[in-house]
DNA sequence: GCCACCGGTGGC
DNA sequence: GCCACCGGTGGC
């Protein structure tokens, strides 16, 4: 019944507010339009590079001899996606719900279901498919629940980690592409955000 | 040690 | 009373 647009309705509503990939070829960042667009370069972005030039798509005329779309700065809270995560099944929506800095967890993914239901994880999911038979033809290889990785690691609080080796020198190392999220809360962390720049090389 | 999962609860 | 958010923890 009350399916009305129900999605994106009311009470969901995400924490990305722009979606960025970089060029493979000059580095600088390129915005994309819409999430779907998004997602859809997020899950080949291993088996075909974003280039200035797939742009195009969108906006005719950009190369990589145009600047960048968007400054690296701290007026923006940045996040690495992982490669791979498949395309939201249609009727479907891929939240994402950036946590409180200093929490001991960066953010949530969660689904939402064409009816409106909100799953947190694969066993929710699963349990929820097969409870509704019309939905048996949805696979559960066409979600990921996994998060993206917050550039400044000192966005999450310190575990036990120690040392500070240089293990973990590159956060996403393998990953291409990133979104920003809002950095409202706080006035000016400017601290050392801009030193997590992508260290992006090779 | 990490993280997927889910219970608890504070704020609405 | 509901639910968005966070922390704890069991299983790997």
């Amino acid at each position: 019944m009350e399916q009305e647009q129900a999605i994106g309705a009311k009470r969901v509503w995400e924490s990305v507010k722009l979606y960025t990939v970089k060029c493979a070829k000059c580095s600088k960042w390129r915005l994309i339009p819409t999430k779907e667009k998004y997602e859809e370069i997020r899950e080949r972005i291993v088996e075909r590079s974003f280039l200035c030039d797939t742009a195009r798509a969108w906006r005719p005329n950009v190369s990589c001899n145009d600047e960048s779309d968007v400054k690296q700065d701290d007026s923006f809270l940045w996040a690495m996606d992982r490669p791979r995560i498949p395309q939201t099944p249609p009727g479907w929506q891929r939240i994402l719900r950036i946590r409180a800095e200093g929490g001991t967890k960066f953010a949530d993914v969660y689904y939402v279901t064409p009816s409106n239901k909100r799953l947190r994880s694969m066993v929710e999911l699963s349990r929820y498919i097969n409870e509704h038979p019309h939905l048996k033809g949805v696979n559960i290889s066409q979600f990921s629940f996994q998060p993206p990785v917050p550039l400044d690691e000192k966005y999450i609080a310190k575990r036990a980690r120690s040392t500070t080796h240089d293990t973990s020198s590159t956060p996403a190392a393998g990953a291409y592409h990133a979104l920003q999220t809002q950095n409202d809360s706080s006035g000016v962390p400017e601290s050392a955000t801009t030193e997590a720049k992508a260290p992006a090389q090779s």
